[in-house]
DNA sequence: CGCACGATGCTCT
DNA sequence: GAGCATCGTGCGC
Protein backbone atom coordinates (compact mmCIF):
# COMPACT_ATOMS: atom_id res chain seq x y z
CA UNK A 1 0.00 0.00 0.00
CA UNK A 2 1.73 3.17 -1.08
CA UNK A 3 0.12 6.50 0.49
CA UNK A 4 -1.03 9.45 -1.62
CA UNK A 5 1.15 12.56 -1.56
CA UNK A 6 -0.78 15.28 0.72
CA UNK A 7 -2.53 17.71 -2.10
CA UNK A 8 -1.70 21.12 -2.67
CA UNK A 9 -4.78 22.33 -0.88
CA UNK A 10 -3.61 21.13 2.40
CA UNK A 11 -0.79 23.60 2.39
CA UNK A 12 -2.63 26.27 0.99
CA UNK A 13 -5.85 26.60 2.96
CA UNK A 14 -4.91 27.00 6.17
CA UNK A 15 -3.00 29.72 8.07
CA UNK A 16 0.87 28.59 9.27
CA UNK A 17 -0.01 28.34 12.49
CA UNK A 18 -2.53 25.71 11.68
CA UNK A 19 -0.40 23.99 9.33
CA UNK A 20 2.24 23.49 11.80
CA UNK A 21 -0.13 21.76 14.05
CA UNK A 22 -1.61 19.46 11.11
CA UNK A 23 1.82 18.66 9.92
CA UNK A 24 2.17 16.49 13.24
CA UNK A 25 1.42 13.02 12.26
CA UNK A 26 1.92 13.14 8.79
CA UNK A 27 4.91 11.39 6.99
CA UNK A 28 7.78 13.36 5.14
CA UNK A 29 9.34 10.92 2.41
CA UNK A 30 12.33 10.79 0.33
CA UNK A 31 12.14 8.79 -2.69
CA UNK A 32 14.36 8.09 -5.61
CA UNK A 33 15.40 5.37 -7.69
CA UNK A 34 17.61 4.00 -5.10
CA UNK A 35 16.60 5.20 -2.23
CA UNK A 36 13.30 5.15 0.09
CA UNK A 37 13.55 6.92 3.27
CA UNK A 38 10.62 8.48 5.66
CA UNK A 39 9.26 9.76 9.06
CA UNK A 40 6.19 10.59 11.14
CA UNK A 41 6.95 14.28 11.51
CA UNK A 42 6.61 14.55 15.54
CA UNK A 43 7.45 17.79 15.91
CA UNK A 44 7.32 21.62 14.57
CA UNK A 45 7.59 25.27 14.80
CA UNK A 46 5.73 27.96 12.87
CA UNK A 47 7.69 31.46 11.39
CA UNK A 48 5.31 34.27 10.16
CA UNK A 49 6.29 36.69 8.80
CA UNK A 50 5.73 39.56 11.57
CA UNK A 51 8.02 37.78 13.83
CA UNK A 52 11.21 38.79 14.25
CA UNK A 53 12.71 34.85 14.52
CA UNK A 54 11.75 34.54 11.00
CA UNK A 55 14.19 34.39 8.07
CA UNK A 56 12.08 36.75 6.01
CA UNK A 57 11.09 38.75 8.64
CA UNK A 58 13.25 42.07 7.04
CA UNK A 59 13.26 41.22 3.53
CA UNK A 60 13.57 38.97 0.45
CA UNK A 61 17.22 37.63 -0.27
CA UNK A 62 18.98 34.98 -1.88
CA UNK A 63 19.16 32.69 0.58
CA UNK A 64 14.91 33.02 2.11
CA UNK A 65 13.74 33.36 -1.85
CA UNK A 66 11.88 29.93 -1.30
CA UNK A 67 10.31 30.88 1.63
CA UNK A 68 8.14 33.62 -0.65
CA UNK A 69 6.78 31.13 -3.17
CA UNK A 70 3.38 28.91 -2.95
CA UNK A 71 2.61 26.79 0.05
CA UNK A 72 3.76 23.25 -0.41
CA UNK A 73 7.68 25.09 -1.43
CA UNK A 74 10.14 23.43 0.35
CA UNK A 75 12.48 26.19 1.97
CA UNK A 76 16.19 24.17 3.09
CA UNK A 77 19.06 26.43 4.70
CA UNK A 78 22.52 26.05 5.91
CA UNK A 79 22.65 26.80 9.78
CA UNK A 80 26.15 27.41 11.80
CA UNK A 81 28.40 25.80 8.52
CA UNK A 82 27.35 22.55 8.90
CA UNK A 83 24.12 21.72 9.06
CA UNK A 84 20.78 21.80 6.96
CA UNK A 85 17.03 22.37 8.01
CA UNK A 86 13.77 21.55 5.77
CA UNK A 87 10.87 23.86 6.00
CA UNK A 88 7.22 23.64 4.67
CA UNK A 89 6.50 26.72 3.32
CA UNK A 90 3.25 28.21 3.63
CA UNK A 91 0.66 31.14 3.05
CA UNK A 92 0.77 32.48 0.16
CA UNK A 93 3.46 33.49 -2.62
CA UNK A 94 5.09 36.78 -1.84
CA UNK A 95 4.49 36.33 1.77
CA UNK A 96 7.60 34.98 3.76
CA UNK A 97 6.43 32.27 6.08
CA UNK A 98 7.35 28.65 6.59
CA UNK A 99 7.13 25.15 9.00
CA UNK A 100 10.33 24.44 10.34
CA UNK A 101 10.06 20.30 10.50
CA UNK A 102 12.16 19.77 13.68
CA UNK A 103 11.58 15.81 14.53
CA UNK A 104 10.90 12.65 12.29
CA UNK A 105 9.86 9.06 14.11
CA UNK A 106 11.67 6.80 11.81
CA UNK A 107 9.38 5.09 9.95
CA UNK A 108 10.86 3.04 6.48
CA UNK A 109 14.57 2.66 5.16
CA UNK A 110 15.88 2.62 8.35
CA UNK A 111 19.36 0.95 7.50
CA UNK A 112 19.42 3.90 5.14
CA UNK A 113 18.88 6.44 7.60
CA UNK A 114 21.53 4.46 10.15
CA UNK A 115 24.39 4.45 7.64
CA UNK A 116 23.88 8.35 6.81
CA UNK A 117 23.75 9.00 10.51
CA UNK A 118 26.33 6.95 11.70
CA UNK A 119 24.27 5.60 14.24
CA UNK A 120 22.39 2.95 14.84
CA UNK A 121 20.61 4.32 18.08
CA UNK A 122 16.51 4.69 16.17
CA UNK A 123 16.64 7.76 18.98
CA UNK A 124 19.53 9.64 17.57
CA UNK A 125 18.67 9.32 13.61
CA UNK A 126 15.82 11.76 13.02
CA UNK A 127 14.97 13.31 16.55
CA UNK A 128 16.22 16.99 15.46
CA UNK A 129 16.07 19.78 12.38
CA UNK A 130 19.31 19.09 11.14
CA UNK A 131 19.83 15.16 12.07
CA UNK A 132 16.50 14.57 10.02
CA UNK A 133 17.65 16.09 6.59
CA UNK A 134 21.26 14.38 7.10
CA UNK A 135 18.93 10.89 7.41
CA UNK A 136 16.68 11.65 4.30
CA UNK A 137 19.22 12.93 2.63
CA UNK A 138 17.50 16.18 2.08
CA UNK A 139 20.23 18.49 -0.16
CA UNK A 140 19.98 22.49 -0.54
CA UNK A 141 20.64 22.44 -4.13
CA UNK A 142 18.15 19.50 -5.21
CA UNK A 143 15.33 20.05 -2.55
CA UNK A 144 15.64 24.05 -1.87
CA UNK A 145 12.81 25.51 -3.77
CA UNK A 146 10.81 22.18 -4.99
CA UNK A 147 7.40 21.61 -4.76
CA UNK A 148 6.05 18.82 -2.18
CA UNK A 149 3.82 17.71 -5.28
CA UNK A 150 6.42 17.12 -7.34
CA UNK A 151 9.81 16.11 -6.82
CA UNK A 152 11.74 13.47 -4.69
CA UNK A 153 10.51 14.97 -1.19
CA UNK A 154 6.84 14.74 -0.36
CA UNK A 155 4.28 14.66 2.75
CA UNK A 156 1.39 11.81 2.64
CA UNK A 157 -1.80 12.27 5.42
CA UNK A 158 -1.59 11.21 9.08
CA UNK A 159 -0.82 8.28 9.98
CA UNK A 160 -1.41 8.62 13.56
CA UNK A 161 -5.19 8.73 14.59
CA UNK A 162 -5.30 10.55 18.23
CA UNK A 163 -2.77 12.06 20.08
CA UNK A 164 -1.86 14.68 22.50
CA UNK A 165 -0.54 17.87 21.14
CA UNK A 166 1.65 20.22 23.38
CA UNK A 167 2.24 23.37 22.58
CA UNK A 168 5.42 25.85 23.70
CA UNK A 169 8.60 28.52 23.04
CA UNK A 170 10.33 27.54 19.91
CA UNK A 171 14.27 26.51 21.03
CA UNK A 172 17.20 27.90 19.73
CA UNK A 173 16.19 31.39 18.95
CA UNK A 174 16.98 34.61 20.78
CA UNK A 175 14.23 37.25 19.18
CA UNK A 176 10.92 36.29 19.57
CA UNK A 177 11.54 33.27 21.83
CA UNK A 178 8.54 34.36 23.74
CA UNK A 179 6.15 33.37 20.84
CA UNK A 180 4.07 29.77 21.57
CA UNK A 181 4.71 28.70 18.07
CA UNK A 182 6.57 25.08 18.70
CA UNK A 183 4.20 22.45 18.25
CA UNK A 184 4.68 18.29 19.22
CA UNK A 185 3.29 14.98 19.66
CA UNK A 186 3.16 14.13 23.48
CA UNK A 187 5.23 11.77 24.75
CA UNK A 188 7.03 10.75 21.67
CA UNK A 189 10.60 9.57 22.12
CA UNK A 190 11.76 11.50 18.87
CA UNK A 191 10.41 14.47 19.86
CA UNK A 192 13.94 16.59 20.17
CA UNK A 193 13.37 17.79 23.52
CA UNK A 194 10.47 17.44 25.91
C1' DC B 1 22.81 12.56 34.08
C1' DG B 2 23.17 17.73 32.66
C1' DC B 3 25.55 21.63 31.02
C1' DA B 4 29.10 24.18 28.37
C1' DC B 5 31.48 24.80 24.44
C1' DG B 6 33.77 24.37 19.92
C1' DA B 7 33.21 23.32 15.04
C1' DT B 8 32.52 25.84 10.71
C1' DG B 9 30.95 28.76 6.74
C1' DC B 10 27.60 31.55 4.77
C1' DT B 11 24.54 35.66 5.01
C1' DC B 12 23.46 40.03 6.10
C1' DT B 13 24.96 44.41 8.52
C1' DG C 1 32.56 41.42 11.53
C1' DA C 2 28.72 39.35 14.07
C1' DG C 3 25.50 36.09 14.43
C1' DC C 4 23.26 31.92 13.45
C1' DA C 5 15.71 27.92 13.64
C1' DT C 6 22.48 22.69 15.63
C1' DC C 7 25.06 18.73 17.09
C1' DG C 8 28.32 15.97 19.45
C1' DT C 9 31.77 15.63 22.85
C1' DG C 10 33.82 16.15 27.21
C1' DC C 11 33.71 17.18 31.78
C1' DG C 12 31.77 17.56 36.42
C1' DC C 13 28.39 15.94 39.63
Amino acid sequence: MVAERLPLSFFSDVDTITLAQQLLGCVLVHQTPEDHTSGVIVETEAYLTNDPACHAYRRKTTRNAAMFGPAGTVYVYQIYGMHYCVNIVSNNEGIGEAVLIRALEPKEGIEQMQRRRQTTDLRQLSSGPAKLVKALGISLPIHNGSTLTEGSLFITPSVLSQFQMVTTTRIGITQGADLPYRFYVKDNAFVSKQ
